[in-house]
DNA sequence: CTAATTATTGAACAATGTTCAATTGCATGC
DNA sequence: GCATGCAATTGAACATTGTTCAATAATTAG
């Protein structure tokens, strides 16, 4: 059976992240399974384990997918945008419409907390301080200060907050219906707190 | 063997909910399982079934009573604040507070999604509810307008915002250190926001 | 004291993650 | 062209999970 379909490993690897995706697209984290994912790929389990050291890591792997997805996103709406405070409240949306497009691959990676001990690994911990480093960029030329202290600190409260309300709304516990609901909030948000921090 | 031990179901239901906190707070969510929450309060698999439709209804009990617990928290901190505006801000510390001190708990609220179809039965949508009703008490008097819908709006920002803050605080990924930091980016929130509000 | 009832069990099933000896297909040396 | 060695791939095996339900044991009723 060896070599039969002749896959290099990181061939293999990316079809399995691919299918992978489809099935939590589908039918969420409980849809994924390492036998489903083998099926799908047209190999068997152990092969799975040759090139993955075991489902935490895999699942890792598909995290990093969904947030370098995410942040091209980002990357795209600051391009477009020119107007400085536009560009934020711009910004958030995107994180919403991203994770409300994409929910069930965007849940997994909240719902997949870690263990305490061990540290994520690096690449992985960078892909996650990009984000407020994307935003810290967009709200220094905003902000009063030049403080970075304060600049960064703002960052962490704007992610932090769009980030609370996209999960509440993507898990509909916020008892609103609609896009254009979201929005309001997004934008409340985002046009008081700046309000607030440039006052 | 039956009757042996003479528990009411109430009682087991009661013994195993308590069982099922005790191992999550030590090992988190993969640490609960049918066969250790029936060993530990010494019955088998079998008698959990009997009390629970299933492991699904039962976290979602176990979820009922963190919400309690969290709201017990939250109203003893109203009920001990005078001045208004203090009292929305001890109210987010109090939140975060009891994130930290029980995160394996509290996570389990979130990590835990459920499917589309099926909407959360009432009884639990209500202890969802009951927080957006005590951040609109709260606010009412301090957002300049008394229309309802901005109270609501204002309510809903503010906890997605604090639950934002408080779950990337909680899973490590906001890449601050100590309690202080997060106080200060929830106060940061809270006036800027506020002071956006009533400008 | 027997019979009916009811609580409790635990064996059984399907599905999961994970491992690893066995197997199979390919390339190389002769 | 054939045998030998290597590496890719398998799939059976194990432990553990949620869940079910006939069998059983303890209690109550008659």
């Amino acid at each position: 059976m060896a070599r039969r379909s002749d896959h290099s490993r990181d061939e293999i690897r990316e079809m399995a992240l691919a299918a992978a995706e489809r099935l939590i697209n589908a039918q969420g984290y409980k849809g994924l399974s390492a036998r489903k994912v083998a099926t799908e790929i047209g190999y068997t389990v152990g092969t799975l384990y040759l090139v993955f050291k075991n489902q935490e890591e895999f699942i890792l792997h598909i995290n990093s997918r969904t947030l370098d997805e995410l942040y091209q996103a980002m990357e795209t709406t600051i391009s477009t945008q020119q107007v400085p405070g536009d560009c934020i409240k711009a910004l958030c949306r995107t994180y919403y419409d991203y994770a409300a497009a994409h929910s069930k691959r965007w849940l997994l990676i909240f719902e997949h907390a870690l263990p305490d001990k061990d540290a994520l690994p690096d690449w992985y911990q960078q892909r996650i301080t990009r984000g407020f480093e994307m935003l810290e960029q967009v709200l220094e030329p905003i902000v009063a200060t030049h403080n970075q202290q304060q600049v960064g600190k703002a960052a962490r409260v704007l992610w932090g907050s769009v980030h609370g309300i996209t999960m509440l709304a993507v898990t509909r516990k916020l008892d609103v219906v609609g896009v254009d609901s979201v929005y309001e909030l997004i934008d409340s948000l985002v046009e008081n707190y700046l309000a607030g921090l440039t006052r």
